[in-house]
DNA sequence: TCAATATATTATGGTTTCATAGTATCGACG
DNA sequence: CGTCGATACTATGAAACCATAATATATTGA
C-alpha cells in the first residue's frame, strides 16, 4: 500500500539522489501528519466559535491544575510565541471573558491569568472533539501497534532529550 | 526510560482522567518532534542567510525537477500558504536574486516561477544541513525499527488520505 | 465571432505578529 | 538602607500576513 508520500519521495529521487529515502519517509509523513491534524482542530474549534490559539491557552491553563494560574512569561515560551503577541492575545481573551488577569501575591511584578468560569466551560465544550480528532486518526493501528509506534518515538525523543532542553515546554 | 512527554501525561491525568494516554503520547511526541526539527532546520539554515519559507520555496522549486519552474497557485498549495503572501516573498526573493517571474508560454494569464543560477547555489549550501539534522534525529533507532516506523506510519496516512485528498499537497 | 464565465495573479487595506524600549518590582551587595 | 542589576510585563511602531477585490487572459457555448 502506497500512499502520497511515496509517490513524492520517488519523483523526488530523481532530482536528488543522494536522500535518505527512508529517513525522509519518516520526518515527511510526520510533519504531514502533524499538519492535518492541526487543520482537523481547528476546523472543528471552529464550530465552537474559538481560534487554535484561544484553545492552546486555555489547555495549557486547564492543565496548570488548581488554582489554573499560569503567568504570560510561561505561557509565552510553553507556546512558542512573542511575549508582546500574548499580552494581545491575553488581551482579547479577557475581552471575551475567558480568562482574568491578576497580580501575584508572591511577586508584584508578576502577573497571574486565571481562567475564568466561562473559560472551564469553553474548554471543556472543546476537549471532546480535540481528542476525538487524535483518535481517529490513529484509529487504523491495532493496540499493539500503537504501542510500537508510542516506543518508538519515545526513543527519538529520550535521544533527543539526551543533549538539550526537554521537548515538552514546562507550563 | 521516560521522556518529558511521558511526565506531562502522567500529569495532565491528574486533571483530564478520561485521556487516552497513549493516543495523547503519541500525537504529542510527533507535534513536538517537528516542532524541534523546525527550529533546529531554522538554526542551521540562519547561519547560511536563509529563512525557512526561502527554503521551502527553494525545495519546491528544486524538487519540481527541469526546468525547475512551479506557477505561484501551485507553490501556494503546496506551502500551504495565502496567494497573497505569496507574492510579497516571491518579490522579496526576486530582489534577492534567487528566483526569477516569467510569463507562462502556454497560458499567458499564469506566471512561472524559476531557480535562478543563485537560487541552485542557495539550495545546494543548505541541503546538506537539512538533510543530516534529520538523520541525527533519526539516527537512535536501528534501521530495523525504522523500517517498522515507517510502516506504521504509511498506515496511518494511507488511512487519513482514503476519506479526503493527499496530504502531501503536489507542486 | 462574441459574450459570459472561469482562472491566475497581484494591489489594496485592515489585522496580527514581532522587535524594541519603557515601567515597575525584586534581590543582592556594599 | 540605598543603589545597581535583573526580572516581568506591556506600550509603541514597524513588518508580515490575510481577506477582498481588481486586472488580465483563457475557455466555453450560443
Amino acid at each position: 500500500m502506497r500512499d502520497s508520500i511515496d509517490r513524492h519521495i520517488e519523483y523526488w529521487q530523481h532530482e536528488v539522489p543522494d536522500l535518505d529515502v527512508e529517513v525522509e519517509g519518516v520526518v515527511t509523513r510526520m510533519q504531514m501528519l502533524v499538519r492535518h491534524l492541526q487543520q482537523r482542530r481547528a476546523a472543528a474549534l471552529q464550530e465552537l466559535g474559538l481560534r487554535s490559539w484561544e484553545y492552546d491557552i486555555l489547555w495549557r491553563l486547564r492543565s496548570a491544575g488548581p488554582p489554573y494560574s499560569v503567568t504570560p512569561t510561561a505561557l509565552a515560551v510553553a507556546l512558542d510565541t512573542h511575549p508582546a503577541t500574548l499580552t494581545n492575545r491575553l488581551d482579547r481573551l479577557t475581552q471575551a471573558g475567558l480568562v482574568a488577569r491578576s497580580r501575584a501575591a508572591t511577586d508584584r511584578r508578576s502577573v497571574v491569568v486565571v481562567l475564568t468560569e466561562d473559560g472551564h466551560r469553553a474548554w471543556e465544550s472543546s476537549i471532546g472533539s480535540q481528542a476525538s480528532a487524535e483518535q481517529e486518526l490513529l484509529a487504523p493501528l491495532s493496540p499493539r501497534e500503537r504501542e510500537t509506534l508510542l516506543k518508538l518515538l519515545r526513543k527519538v525523543v529520550v535521544a533527543a532529550e539526551a543533549d538539550g532542553p526537554d521537548l515538552m515546554p514546562s507550563p
